[in-house]
RNA sequence: GAUCUGUUAGCUCAGUCGGUAGAGCAACGGCCUUUUAAGCCGUGGGUCUUGGGUUCGAGUCCCAAACAGAUCACCA
């Protein structure tokens, strides 16, 4: 048995009310609306004649009743709207049941209705709907939290415990607007993302997600099992090794936006699953990429915030292009003060106990350098920026560098001190793949559950050739962060992963 | 995984030295025909996250657990 409060009582007893009065709470006709609540706040002044005869339709979030006149704000999908409701007007007859009963004490905040009328100003000034006709459309049985604005713009009550407004976000979504504008944001920023590559030429795709050899990247895989074939999958933790098949295979671009899991710890820039894109060019290098990348980004920003330029922690961040570009080793020695190039592994690791940077027996010198770079560099590189050329132990797909021994030709993008972004001149030499991948191997018999397994049949297509090619992978919950000023990805998710809440639970199953 | 902080009415929050559980909004009953954090009068609403313990007596003190947030570790 549910429990429910005094006020959901009394809000279901308004549906036995409802029925008494021959009125359905849930009506299944369609409401046609005409026009929405931003709207008319933008279309008013400059055209009133449009608005004199239309149709609205929300939810009621405060109602201020006045004896025989009532104001009531309506929200839609795009905003408020107040409403001006005469008692007179929606019941010109002897019969005062809609105004007195219906809307004055059976409608309650959160509740849908549908009103037409004209729009007009009041005597304060506000812009109102002057209602005509009034539809009850649907029954809210959960009271909302009453969030309130006062004339300085300072906001009372706010619904703000993260915990609640992630559980429910739908929630979320009805009181906090702009909440519902950062989705909208996520949403337009892949949109603009997906209509540059296309405009390029270059194919969407979509890759297995469930996998018997989990590859591309350095994570652990969530395994689950496969009835009928009787074997193991796993969630995909990248989506490279595909992609570059797909490459092989002859198209020229391919790219892939989706869902990507990884088995790890969850913080405020980790959701056990989360959203990539990934995308590979042939006969293209990593040099080629980051003009793309540059190029691709300032675009889509702009198009999707109005301007280059957001806001995130303090700090004001640029997209517009060229970006600056550093190599991992300038970097290190810019930001660290220490030549990394010519110091052996010894010296990275007194390097790094004079400067209190956690080091392991175990780490090698690339993940030294690594360590120095995390701990000293990073957290500077704020406006977008380009770290490019890394030791090649740590990147197993990655093309050796043209011109530079033990180095990768790899880079990625930081904005605001974090990674958005990952590229390489991706490795197409069959020989040096398997070589690779055999290195991994040593890696995981000596425990690294993260090291990648030899993936034979992405070997096998690589020995039938793939063209010089580049490719990319960007995190979007990351970028999307970026545009909407959040500095956790839990407000650019829907529905972050949130442990079972068992209060709740137990309410229920009682 | 570690540390710290939090969990009280539908929402936002008070709660003193351990002594009958509080406010605003929301709700309910009135009044009010251009208000706007509408206003005025009145009323109801609580397993103080859960389980132990100390005590004559626990929202408050102690122990444990659950969930969340922040910081750290790992990662994208």
């Amino acid at each position: 048995m549910q429990h429910l409060s005094e006020q959901e009582i009394i809000r279901r007893q308004y549906l036995e009310e409802f029925k008494k009065l021959g009125i359905d709470p849930y009506p299944a006709a369609t409401f046609d609306v005409t026009t929405l609540a931003t709207q008319i706040k933008e279309g008013f002044d400059t055209s009133p004649d449009a608005f004199k005869d239309i149709r609205i339709a929300g939810r009621i979030m405060s109602k201020r009743i006045m004896g025989k006149a009532s104001f009531a704000e309506i929200q839609d999908s795009s905003g408020r709207i107040q409403a001006y409701i005469n008692r007179d007007l929606i019941c010109p007859g002897e019969d005062k049941e809609l105004y007195n009963t219906i809307f004055k004490r059976l409608c309650d905040i959160g509740d849908f209705v549908g009103l037409s009328g004209y729009a007009f100003r009041t005597q304060t000034g506000e812009l109102s709907l002057h209602v005509s006709e009034f539809k009850f459309l649907s029954k809210s049985l959960h009271p909302l939290p009453v969030v309130k604005v006062d004339a300085d713009g300072k906001v009372h009550d706010a619904f703000t415990d993260p915990e609640q407004r992630y559980r429910k976000r739908y929630v979320d979504l009805i009181v906090n607007p702009h909440v519902k504008d950062n989705f909208i944001k996520r949403s337009k920023l892949i949109n603009a993302m997906r209509r540059y590559f296309d405009d390029k030429g270059w194919l969407e795709v979509e890759t297995p997600v469930l996998q018997a050899i989990h590859g591309g990247a350095a994570a652990r895989p969530f395994k689950t099992h496969h009835n009928a074939l009787d074997m193991p999958l796993f969630l995909r933790i990248a989506n490279e090794l595909y992609l570059k098949r797909l490459i092989v295979g002859g198209y020229d671009g391919v790219y892939e936006i989706g869902k990507m899991f990884r088995n790890e710890g969850m913080d405020r820039t980790h959701n056990p699953e989360f959203t990539s894109m990934e995308i590979y060019v042939a006969y293209k290098d990593y040099i080629w990429m980051m003009e793309m990348v540059e190029d691709c980004l300032e675009k889509i920003v702009a198009e999707v915030c109005g301007t280059t330029i957001t806001h995130i922690g303090g700090n004001e961040i640029n997209f517009a292009k060229p970006y600056k570009r550093l190599s991992m080793f300038d970097a290190i020695q810019q930001y660290a003060g220490i030549d990394v190039s010519t110091a052996d592994e010894n010296a990275l690791r007194s390097f790094c106990k004079s400067n209190k940077i956690e080091i392991e027996d175990s780490m090698g010198w690339g993940k030294l350098v690594d360590a120095i770079f995390s701990e000293k560099v990073e957290d500077n590189l704020i406006q977008p920026t380009y770290i490019t050329d890394y030791p090649l132990e740590m990147t197993p797909l990655a093309k050796k560098h043209r011109s530079k021994e033990g180095l990768v030709e790899r880079f990625e993008l930081y904005v605001n001190g974090k990674e958005i972004a990952n590229a390489y001149s991706e490795l197409n030499d069959p020989i040096d793949q398997r070589q690779r991948f055999e290195e991994q191997l040593k890696l995981a018999d000596r425990g690294d559950e993260e090291a990648m397994i030899m993936d034979e049949d992405f070997v096998h297509a690589l020995e039938y050739g793939m063209p010089p090619t580049s490719g990319l992978g960007i995190g979007i919950d990351r970028l999307t962060m970026m545009i909407t000023g959040q500095e956790a990805i839990q407000e650019v998710l829907f529905f972050p992963q949130m442990k079972p809440d068992l209060k709740r639970a137990d309410g229920i199953s009682e």
